[in-house]
RNA sequence: GGCGACGUAGCCAAGUGGUUAAGGCAGGGGUCUGCAAAAUCCCGAUCGUCGGUUCAAUUCCGACCGUCGCCUCCA
């Protein structure tokens, strides 16, 4: 039983067999920089966070690239509405990207690539494009032929009359066919631009891709990722550009997409230009790391998912509930005590991989990772070895790692610390004292602040969690 | 109009042609506790509607209803 990964390009679940053994090439569609990320962007990092992790955990030598698009006609608008350069906005926009993204616990790419770092690379292809009649310039302009290349619609599944037949676009009537697209566009005054054959111009969207998968990943790669909203035409355009120039098929072996978020019921997916969006600076605002993880990755990423504070909020104490069979561990014990914790939690790890070799099958895994959350607590409460209980928990430790779920609480400010602690030991004061009014008066009132008294029979603890 | 996906308990969400339809949250009851909290135990669904195939369907097929995605920038 190994991993199976369903293919957007075939519509099926496939063997996961990598080109080269035991090594991943993957690319994952980036931002465009000209807005901050919401969290349906996040959604869709936070999936390829999970995939490559797991990828790690099997193994596999994993070279992830993930670019940024910052270059492109709306950044443009962007930065002139604020009178700013793109250069800044696109800067500003990936310091608040990586510091989001780190706040998620998404993991960094290998490479972060722009679009303005490849432009050779860009302009080399397009030249090999039009050199074997993939391509043709017009006016400065340089656009894909379509028509040339047999396979368009192979990932989207359609073709180029039913395409006509509902395009409700704008032609250019100067393109020989209504679906070529630009490869490169010339520059109008005052846009950024790079010197060509074609003279002044800038990249179109789909070819940065191409070339940031090329430089960084060779000409073949094993997995690409985005959105479902991307697979037509960016990505259908990627597989054109990039077979017609190399002449290697496949282009990509595994073409991954996840769904889509959308904000309430019945509506559509979030979207930046829509305003329909909570961005991931808000949503970091009121959760956790832990409960967005969670949250996302309670439904399956090929399934739509709606964005519930009910249900943000559910995912909240579900991660309180792993927190809690994490209490008080204190890192793996050199050896596996054999008995039948042990066993239970070795089954659960079991089903946990049986779970995602399944296609990524995240909400099978967090029901495996609950189950063994009980089996700790439940252990715990029938007083069960440390060596034991310790054991259990490096393995639930071991799979939530693979999820990216930190569990670790909320931090008291370090000055209060010392305050509280001298209030939980007054009232420990007042409990022998049996002084149960006083000493329920100051859990009340600290429990308002946020902190939790819970007492135990080896004394008194406390947490501190968001209020 | 074309292509595609989905509809499972109060909310979210896995899954299977036939023994008990995962898991989380919420709710009810019990244990523990000075009281709580936490933890733990017990309790809930016949799977959108209507047909069909089958010894047997929630699981396969068809129709219908509803929702969503792509066909234009979009994670």
């Amino acid at each position: 039983m190994g991993l199976k990964v369903y293919n957007t390009l075939t519509r099926q679940k496939e063997d996961f067999v990598p080109l080269e053994s035991g090594e991943v090439k993957m690319y994952v569609c980036g931002p465009n920089l000209y807005g901050p990320a919401h969290v349906g962007h996040a959604m869709s990092y936070i999936v390829f966070d999970t995939i490559k992790r797991y990828l790690r955990y099997r193994g596999y030598r994993v070279k992830h690239v993930q670019n940024f698009t910052d270059i492109e006609d709306r950044i443009i608008e962007t930065a002139r509405s604020l009178g700013t350069s793109v250069k800044e906005l696109a800067e500003q926009y990936i310091a608040r990207f990586f510091a989001e993204m780190d706040a998620l616990n998404v993991q960094r790419a290998d490479y972060h690539p722009r679009a303005t770092e490849v432009i050779p690379k860009i302009i080399e292809i397009i030249q090999g494009l039009i050199a074997k009649g993939y391509a043709y310039e017009l006016d400065g302009d340089v656009y894909f032929r379509v028509t040339r290349f047999p396979d368009y619609g192979k990932l989207s599944k359609r073709s180029l009359d039913q395409m006509e037949a509902g395009a409700r676009v704008e032609v250019d009537v100067r393109k020989e066919h209504p679906m070529d697209f630009a490869l490169w566009k010339a520059s109008k005054e005052g846009e950024p631009s790079w010197d060509s054959p074609w003279g002044k111009g800038r990249p179109g969207w789909h070819i940065e891709c191409s070339a940031m998968s090329m430089q960084f990943l060779g000409e073949q790669l094993d997995i690409h990722g985005g959105g479902q909203d991307v697979i037509f035409p960016h990505h259908e355009n990627e597989i054109a550009q990039s077979e017609a120039y190399t002449g290697k098929v496949p282009f990509v072996k595994y073409w991954i997409h996840n769904a889509l978020l959308r904000l309430r019921e019945g509506e559509e997916k979030m979207t930046r230009h829509l305003g329909n969006f909570i961005s991931v600076q808000e949503a970091l605002q009121k959760y956790s790391t832990d409960a967005i993880r969670l949250f996302i990755l309670s439904s399956h990423y090929r399934s739509p998912l709606t964005w519930k504070e009910e249900n943000v909020l559910a995912a909240e104490r579900g991660a309180e509930r792993l927190r809690a069979a994490l209490k008080d561990y204190a890192g793996p014990p050199p050896t596996s005590p054999g008995d039948a914790l042990c066993e239970e939690a070795e089954a659960v790890r079991r089903e946990f991989i049986a779970a995602m070799d399944d296609d990524f099958n995240t909400p099978r895994a967090i029901a495996q990772v609950f189950e063994l959350a009980r089996m700790i607590n439940q252990a715990r409460d029938s007083g069960v070895s440390a060596h034991s209980l310790a054991y259990a928990q490096s393995i639930l430790k071991e799979l939530t790692d693979v999820l990216g779920l930190t569990l670790k609480g909320l931090p008291a400010p370090s000055e209060a610390e010392p305050f509280i602690a001298l209030l939980v030991e007054v009232r420990s004061q007042l409990r022998a004292a049996k002084q149960w009014a006083l000493a329920d008066r100051i859990r009340e009132r600290l429990a308002e602040l946020g902190v939790i008294l819970e007492d135990g029979p080896e004394g008194t603890t406390w947490k501190y969690i968001s209020s």
